[in-house]
RNA sequence: GUGGGUGUAGCUCAGUUAGGUAGAGCACUGGAUUGUGGCUCCAGGUGUCGCGGGUUCAAAUCCCGUCACUCACCCCA
């Protein structure tokens, strides 16, 4: 076959579906106890928003973003939520409805990096926005609305990073003390730091190179630096995470790529299930500026997003049970259309019907039948249609009984009613 | 963009060291059972051995090139 699908971006496949559907489920449930409610923007916008809001430099923006241009304009497939939510939020006024606004999303994000374990061109986020609350406490309480989240879905070990990096002027201040830490040991670091060190120094913090670690040793914390407001308000979200019991680690050195945050910044990883080496199950932060800077009031926001294939890799593997469904093998073109009438009427009485309309043996039919997990076979043949009846298997039981045609549809229900809920889907 | 690993049946993989008729399990189809599933037994494969070239009497196996997938780096969810 010589027609692929395009590389990173896959496809999920019957079998799958339902663990990535009982964790969308399971995070919709979360979010929406908490008071949030969904939103929907498109996957394509305007390049320039994300070149504002995330930054020039970023990493995303300047290798990352699936751009094109179409009929003069210039677009770009999102490579992330949180730009366009604040888009919407600015361009439809929300701010001046309501002071206080709570928005979560879901879909399909597009990065062009080499793909990798956990790491994908076409990904999913799931993410939360919350416009007009300038924290500590909101903070906190979406921390731990992530964390109790991650208990639900059954992934046991994970670490809260959490950091402030001040307002804008912070981060100059802190780059300028790491600079000047790091210049003199400039030889030892690795050639990707030697360029962050005039680049984006920040980084460094970030590198995985042992080299770039051991250089890292003693050097200046940013919350160091941090001035007093943004001292407090992290010292205040720390005693709301003690108070609610949410374990944090602090970690004056997560910096993350994204440069639009201010103050607080956090983020969650994982260590279990067969999570590779991309262990960041989600993050995200304070953007206090983003919104003023798209063109609305000065509204303080703070939000995150999860990547889903991540946390399925690291959620416990699970057998969903299949619902209870009838499998109805009809014999000859009579019975056959017999079969399409009493799957209809088993529908309506809200029956998953399966009609096997193929033409093949009994055997085959009843082989399906059982391949489907079906918990009640009909069998409709010419011994049947002579004598008005149906023959009703319950598969699990090894019984079978004849039934009027007419009442089929309500004895095939009553059956599977009593019947417990059985068998379990390949997964 | 950089580095490692892997490409053999629909799927998971043996076979490559020492060149010699292309294999196993699962899945699928049929039969044993003329209209009765799961278990068992029997039968059923024309697979571009990723692709192209080279060496050789002979290449899945050796050599060169190339493509794809995958893991990791950078960075991020």
């Amino acid at each position: 076959m010589n027609l692929r699908g395009v590389k990173g971006m896959n496809d999920v496949l019957p079998g799958e579906i339902g663990r990535w559907q009982r964790l969308e489920a399971a995070f919709r449930s979360t979010v929406e106890l908490h008071r949030y409610r969904e939103v929907r923007t498109p996957l394509v916008e305007p390049t320039e928003l994300f070149v504002r809001s995330i930054g020039e430099e970023a990493d995303i923006v300047r290798k990352e973003m699936y751009s094109f241009d179409q009929h003069g304009d210039n677009l770009t497939l999102r490579p992330e939520g949180t730009a366009g939510a604040a888009r919407a939020y600015v361009e439809h006024g929300v701010a001046a409805r309501e002071p206080l606004t709570r928005w979560y999303y879901l879909g399909p994000m597009f990065r062009a990096e080499r793909p990798q374990k956990g790491r994908y061109r076409q990904f999913w986020q799931a993410g939360c926005e919350v416009y007009g609350d300038p924290g500590p406490a909101t903070d906190a309480e979406m921390i731990d609305m992530l964390v109790s989240f991650f208990r639900e879905l059954g992934i046991a070990s994970v670490t809260v990073h959490l950091n402030s990096l001040g307002g804008p002027d912070t981060r100059v201040r802190y780059g300028a003390a790491l600079v000047a830490h790091l210049e003199p040991q400039k030889d030892a670091l690795s050639d990707d730091s030697k360029r962050r060190l005039t680049t984006n120094p920040l980084r460094v913090l970030d590198s995985k190179d042992p080299r770039d670690v051991a250089a890292c040793e003693g050097a200046p914390s940013i919350l160091a630096v941090l001035d007093e407001a943004d001292r407090a308000h992290f010292d205040a979200l720390c005693r709301y995470l003690d108070r609610l019991g949410t374990p944090y680690l602090v970690d004056p050195r997560l910096v993350r790529g994204l440069d639009y945050y201010t103050r607080t910044l956090f983020e969650i990883r994982g260590s279990g299930g067969d999570l590779g080496a991309q262990n960041a199950l989600g993050g995200g932060g304070r953007y206090d500026r983003m919104v003023r800077e798209l063109g609305g009031p000065d509204v303080p926001s703070i939000g995150f997003a999860l990547g889903l294939e991540r946390l399925l890799l690291a959620m416990p593997p699970d057998a969903a049970p299949e619902p209870p469904c009838v499998a109805i093998a009809p014999m000859g073109d009579v019975a056959t259309g017999e079969a399409l009438l009493l799957a209809r009427e088993l529908r309506r009485l809200g029956v998953a019907a399966d009609v096997d309309a193929r033409g093949g043996s009994l055997k085959s039919m009843l082989r399906r039948a059982n391949a489907i997990a079906a918990r009640v076979a009909v069998v409709i043949g010419a011994g049947e249609l002579t004598r008005g009846t149906v023959q009703i298997k319950d598969l699990a039981q090894h019984a079978q009984l004849d039934a009027p045609r007419a009442e089929a549809a309500d004895t095939i229900a009553r059956l599977l009613a009593a019947a417990e809920p059985t068998g379990s889907a390949p997964t």
